[in-house]
DNA sequence: AGAAGATATTGACAATCGTCTATGTGTTGG
DNA sequence: CCAACACATAGACGATTGTCAATATCTTCT
């Protein structure tokens, strides 16, 4: 059935990042404007601008404008995507041996 | 407390390729060798080594040498690593307002 | 020891990434 | 409408990534 990963990898990519990952975690506290997000970091705005486009694209994050400043906020449909996926890896070897020829 | 990260990105970038993130999931039916991955994939055995490797270093994946081959499965540890950190985040925006003073 | 087979390493290369500065686009308040 | 401010876009650039062909290393078998 070839089980398809695109948007999982998006999501990923869009967490794979050490700045961005922070960012979701302050997330988890609540919606945030980008000034407050800008205020953590020492990057500049445009590079802010930058994460958070990769970010809100990816659907990881939501993005609403509030006058002249930018909201964000997690996505929960998508949160709940990975947490799926983690959630259904076990890891436990139990499955063992496969049925590979040579080895 | 400034929370630190660096380990979660190492692992999640290390999941952020399509044909990685595939391969984790192959190895959740299980220990698989080399030969047994590359056979799913029309990438080179030199490609298949450079990303077992970026796995087996990340901690995502564990690997060990059964005679001439090479056999992975998932390292459980930082699976749970990153389980933790996505059921640690609710996404429900209870927290709500911050204390942004600007807006 | 030598051959064969499985995996690893190296070197090259195009593509993508993360960052910056400079500039553009929106929005609000006077 | 204009000034001020928040954010976005464009262009540049060094660093990293994913891929391959070629070659090296390691293991077993004879």
């Amino acid at each position: 059935m070839e089980t398809d990963f695109a948007k999982h990898v998006v999501l990923l990519k869009a967490l794979a990042d050490d700045t961005r990952l922070r960012i979701f975690h302050m997330l988890n506290e609540g919606e945030l404007c980008a000034c407050d997000i800008l205020d953590e970091f020492t990057i500049t705005q445009p590079t802010l601008s930058y994460h958070m486009k990769i970010m809100s694209e990816s659907g990881l994050v939501h993005s609403r404008r509030d006058g002249v400043w930018m909201k964000y906020s997690i996505n929960e449909e998508n949160l709940l995507l990975l947490r799926d996926f983690f959630d259904g890896i076990h890891g436990d070897s139990t499955g063992e041996r496969s049925g590979c020829e040579k080895c």
